[in-house]
DNA sequence: GCGATATGAATGAAGG
DNA sequence: CCTTCATTCATATCGC
């Protein structure tokens, strides 16, 4: 996972050397922001620090939530046909996409070039199949429920002439009850963040930053650690 | 809420207060922070947006596709008993026919004549319209789930009197150990976001701020359908 | 309040 | 591709 981190870097790179100049003109070893600046820092802080809790709560939650219950179809895998009692006792008969799969599978759909072909389901499921068990008809499935389902979801409400992004998100956010909206928001905060900010100069009062380590190794250091983030 | 990051609130409390004593002292306008202080804020930062990102991957990857039709926003639904303040204006989180609905819907399906049919189904969406909020999702699932459960009803009904294995597991399979009670924190989401954290003292320094969130709605849905949070 | 149940919704898979 | 079914998930409701 790398992101569009390459960007980012370039610009704070630019940005450091805004930094330092700003420095030397000064002539003082400390940086100066106006409270507009201040505050805009802090709220940035806040929301991150808050949102970061909460998709680490849910994500525990979830996690603990899969280790019960989605276990899905793991090793102890046996053909229906072996009970010789005439009915399958506790074999799951339908594949569940593991988290990791089914983001790999996201990726490859919402990367365009509709249905993938023949071929590429194959190296899919070849490169889904490290992350548990799979088959090339599941892979086929998927792409085939996905598609469809994406768009009748489209045609519900296609009252309007135009569909701008505006629009299309609007009714989409619509559809989704209120508990994913502050991860769109985080979301789209975290990526904007440097960008859009550029006009107000919080983001050359924060210069280049290199480094994925955390300020608080016990709290967020850990925090990833102990979800298993990086993994 | 409290998690773990109580030291993380704290400390960046003991920032704040640090650069309010800078601002003081030097008696300007801004704020002044020195390059210890501004590598931590910039750690900070960079640490919570990553760890935001993967989060929010994540919990894509995870919670899925997770959305459809919609038309349960609109009237906010006041329970009877919260009266005065209703710090829940919670929406109906999922479509429940009104009894007039149930009438027609029952009608129809006892009236013979399967599947609907999409056409069908848009025109008894309409009747049903006129009697509370519904949308033609709801109307296709209801039909789904009559015929459905109606005929997993006639296999056990009708020759009763001994406990199947089938029923049994059904009857087994209800018992969730797990309830996902993320949803109700995520619920909250930015909404309550900062009031979550009133007892954390940093709200203080952060005030009731409701920004942090969208600040250019059309790269937000951009990012939005990169991610597919919204499915 | 909790646990069990009823039921709306999501989704893998099959059929055409 | 589209529709349909079967299964499962999640939540609203109800009885204790």
């Amino acid at each position: 996972m790398e992101w569009q981190s390459q960007e980012m870097q370039e610009q704070q790179q630019q940005q450091e050397e805004e930094y330092l100049q700003f420095q030397i003109q000064n002539g003082i070893c400390g940086k100066v922001m106006t409270d507009e600046q201040m505050e805009e820092l802090k709220k940035q802080i806040v929301a991150y620090q808050d949102i970061t809790k909460q998709l680490a709560e849910m994500h525990k939650t979830m996690s603990a939530h899969q280790d019960l219950t989605g276990t899905w179809l793991g090793n102890p895998y046996y053909e229906p046909m072996l009970g010789s009692f005439g009915h399958k006792i506790t074999a799951r008969q339908r594949w569940t996409p593991t988290p990791l799969q089914l983001q790999i599978l996201e990726n490859i759909y919402n990367q365009g070039n509709g249905t993938p072909s023949k071929q590429k389901i194959k190296e899919i499921t070849v490169e889904l199949a490290q992350h548990g068990q799979i088959s090339e008809t599941n892979v086929y499935n998927w792409f085939q429920n996905r598609r469809a389902r994406s768009k009748r979801k489209m045609q519900v409400s296609p009252s309007e002439a135009e569909v701008s992004p505006q629009d299309l998100a609007a009714k989409e956010r619509r559809s989704k009850p209120e508990n994913m909206e502050f991860l769109d928001n985080s979301a789209q905060g975290v990526e904007n963040f440097y960008y859009q900010n550029s006009d107000a100069g919080l983001d050359q009062l924060m210069g280049k930053v290199e480094c994925s380590r955390v300020y608080d190794p016990y709290s967020s250091n850990n925090l990833v650690e102990q979800y298993g983030l990086l993994g």
